[in-house]
DNA sequence: AAATGCAATGTCATCGGTAACATCTCGCCT
DNA sequence: AGGCGAGATGTTACCGATGACATTGCATTT
């Protein structure tokens, strides 16, 4: 059913059609009401691909990730970008990245650039050098805006995250603060600059408290549960005398906690227990972990909206009153403190 | 840059251009390279929306989902269908439903129309006659072929998912092999068909093995971590000598051992429990839980796959290798014995 | 040499809408 | 009455590609 079929139906042409469709106010009642009942009767729907070809809009974002987007969603933040799209009357399309050389950016930009999304919201982890194209390959000269989510802030680019060597830096003294002093560390994979940054915030609080010799108990794991066992019989085989742990991640975490359990270690008695990220679940652990927040799905709408404003900005429209705010680019952390470092044991 | 820039400074026709593009074999070696050069040079992508529009085809598939896409991709299946989708030319655009009336069904279908989505994978949840509308609105009639994921087999419509009933009633039937004689159950929201099904698996099998009097012993729960804890005290209430829990999923297991713990009953002596969807995390809770497996990724990908092929006979094309097998509709679990329901404790 | 065939390329229409401009029909003013 | 302006509608071109068909040019055939 094409809007044509309507026009002959109701006896006008295609542009009257259109601006009934459309809500002009150059038609009269009488023809409006006329053309309305044939696009009833017909079931017409307008298409947005011929829309979107003259008018040089898609209304779709595209969102590239990896197999990570199922952490991403994991803390909703997937959620929270289609829910921000919807709301500001975008569709998101989704793409897998599988590796991250110069070639396969370059095939994922062609994808996104044929299919006409308006912007791209960039997640893919930043994994060693992956996100250097965006230096040699100025992204002002792609067609459509690009906001990176939770990567190394870079000159030129819109990135929205957290602060993660803070994070882990005030996760440390948290622990420095409990009067723990030989505190390791379990980093996610190293290449990754999330992990380098928590890994640095743990080294940097060690070295102001003076406890830079403490700087060898650290292991990387590989963020799953499963690596959290072997890493802290790892750890204690560097570092004896460990009292307290900064795990990259809540999933580890409960690695850990599994690990001490078996190996007759009291949480927090023993050693204390620190991880990163606040999944819902990790309240009901046991003991329940202390952990630090960051709120993802906030990041996620926070950089929606601001593609979205970006989008507007290129164009020289107005951009939606919602997206106005969207000006920060380093979300804040919160400590969550629960058994698995505090006082009293459940254990 | 279009194809007309590529022809011009190639000194060809769009249509020989277009021939480049295409590989076609109608081109001599020199234009083809002359014309190839142009396109580096100006580096010229063709548009998708273009081809779209007179080919009829848009290789996109649509997504409808509500926010417990956030559970679909807990459980990766999310992942499975983009990678899935990648592999097949496919690329994905997702949708949200907030409520399920009637109308938010048109409203949904109506974005992929004119989206001109080729097919559509129907991912949410079945809430009370949510999924209603596919009786009275022959599917057939729909633009584009339909495939529903986890939800109740009607006639004329493409269902890829579970037994939840056999779920329910094999786990019930482990715990009962293990001599527990007073198992109660923390379904999930029972006005969805999921929590239904594995809640009548329950009593199946308790009616089996003549318990039919435990059948009371059941509590509703949300299927969040949260609710767990609760749902344990209540059941209590009802039937104080449980001796085990058929748990609705592996979140809220979690609380219920949380609060056994709590309230100072060992798992398993004083009470076996049971979940249901094995979360990479479960074998590391304390005691490792014992559940019911899901393949949820593999759902997602017959699922993908079977829509592809279903694209592809509508418009009398062969279908690709890969979605040849793509016939099996109901997916089998799969018991994970752990300690939670075994022998030897860890608490 | 004229006819034939095929490869290489060009022309035109089309997909389903919309922008820009043209036309038509009134009512109203001088 | 003639002219003007505004509202309602129609015409044409265009977005960027491709399919169908037409044309060109050259080698082969008879």
């Amino acid at each position: 059913m094409t809007l044509a079929d309507v026009a002959k139906m109701a006896g006008v042409s295609k542009q009257t059609a259109s601006r009934v469709v459309n809500d002009s106010a150059q038609v009269t009642e009488e023809t409006r009401a006329r053309v309305l009942k044939c696009i009833e009767v017909l079931g017409f729907r307008p298409s947005a691909l011929a829309r979107q070809l003259n008018s040089g809009r898609s209304y779709t974002l595209g969102v590239v990730a990896n197999a990570e987007i199922g952490y991403l969603t994991n803390g909703a933040a997937y959620v929270g970008m289609v829910r921000q799209a919807d709301q500001l009357g975008y569709a998101l399309l989704s793409k897998e990245m599988r590796e991250f050389s110069r070639s396969s950016v370059d095939i994922m930009l062609n994808h996104l650039i044929e299919r006409h999304v308006d912007g791209i919201i960039w997640a893919g982890p930043e994994i060693g050098d992956s996100h250097a194209w965006m230096n040699d390959y100025p992204i002002d000269d792609l067609p459509m805006p690009i906001v990176v989510i939770n990567a190394h802030p870079r000159a030129g680019v819109d990135t929205v995250g957290f602060d993660n060597f803070l994070a882990g830096k005030n996760a440390t003294r948290h622990l420095l603060s409990l009067q723990r002093r030989h505190i390791g560390h379990i980093s996610g994979p190293m290449q990754r600059w999330v992990s380098q940054q928590r890994w640095a915030g743990w080294r940097a609080a060690l070295e102001e408290a003076g406890l830079a010799e403490e700087q060898s108990c650290y292991v990387e794991g590989d963020w799953e549960v499963t690596s959290g066992g072997p890493s802290l019989r790892r750890l204690l085989d560097v570092c004896p005398q460990l009292d307290a742990v900064f795990v990259g991640s809540d999933r580890m975490a409960l690695g850990v906690l599994h690990e001490a359990h078996r190996m007759g270690l009291r949480v927090p008695e023993d050693i204390a227990v620190m991880g990163i990220d606040n999944d819902p679940q990790s309240a009901y652990f046991m003991p329940p972990l202390t952990t630090m927040h960051q709120n993802t799905v906030l990041m996620a709408e926070v950089a929606l909206r601001l593609l979205v404003r970006r989008i507007s900005e290129r164009r020289d429209e107005p951009y939606p009153a919602a997206c106005a705010e969207a000006e920060a680019t380093v979300l804040t952390h919160e400590l969550i403190a629960r058994e698995s470092t505090l006082g009293k044991s459940t254990a």
